[in-house]
DNA sequence: TATAATAAAGGTCAAAGAAAGTCAAAGTCA
DNA sequence: TGACTTTGACTTTCTTTGACCTTTATTATA
């Protein structure tokens, strides 16, 4: 399994019902998992970003860290934020990463995201990469207004 | 014998009752069986389609894999039938007529023919009309198979 | 006490690595 | 000869790594 997967589970863990934010030390969690402190950036910046409901500060220096908010959306409103922000392409990259929150907050099941990952998948979708982004991008925002 | 027919079987037999869903890596398959690693894409491509009911997706860079499933042909023999008898090219008519006949069958649900129907839209879809036929196709068989 | 030096975070970016995908040419065989 | 198979060069996607940079806090010093 990839070291980015479990570092993102290990992030996501931290989060609970209360927590609406948490807060990492990079170093320390680089050495945890045995990868260089930059791996925790990348982590960050294809995992928690806000377009994924994520929004993320950090603090340099003695006593620095990196805190995670995730969007204190209640659930109805939480998805009609994600399809907002998904603009006009999107990958099936992301969209991985959107289904794993969404299961993870219990805003849909297992069957819709299995469903909207395969309507949206690469190996379905075989077009153009420009193309291909922007109608999977159609297909995800539709399909998400239409689970209720 | 064909080295495509080995590795066919081979991968056959990672499946068992409970095992639905397999995992492969290409290029540590291609080794066991002395190939180059296309030939695995080859064998996918020609054994394990829809039409066969497989659903294959994958992912690319480290830590990389190809994923198959195998789809319970008997639980619903008329949807595989349907999926055999697609061509490759389907309108969003014939598609609406497919699943009011589902529905009135009781084999899929009401959300679940929303989702078939949002996915494959005209409005959603908006391409060419004879690659759109084609994608449609692909969007409906692959989600079909993804319904239990 | 104000300032300079040092340590302690975290940030950036590009290169290298690790998969899988594509496509067309060449080969095989009935 | 025509359909199917094998091969390989090239491409794309995603992850991992490391060298170098910036910011902030703490400590030492004038």
């Amino acid at each position: 399994m990839r070291v980015s997967d479990l570092i993102e589970e290990f992030i996501k863990e931290l989060f609970d019902e209360d927590n609406q934010y948490i807060e990492i030390q990079r170093n320390d969690l680089a050495e945890q998992f045995n990868c260089v402190p930059s791996q925790i950036n990348y982590v960050i910046s294809t995992r928690f970003k806000p377009s994924q409901g994520y929004y993320v500060e950090s603090k340099r220096g003695g006593g620095g860290c990196i805190k995670i908010k995730r969007v204190n959306f209640d659930k109805s409103k939480y998805i009609m934020h994600i399809i907002n922000n998904i603009q006009n392409e999107i990958s099936s990259n992301e969209i991985d990463i959107l289904l794993s929150d969404f299961l993870t907050y219990n805003l849909i099941t297992e069957k819709e995201a299995k469903l909207l990952k395969v309507a949206t998948s690469d190996n379905v979708l075989t077009l153009n990469k420009d193309i291909k982004n922007k109608i999977r991008a159609k297909i995800f925002k539709n399909m998400l207004l239409n689970l209720d």
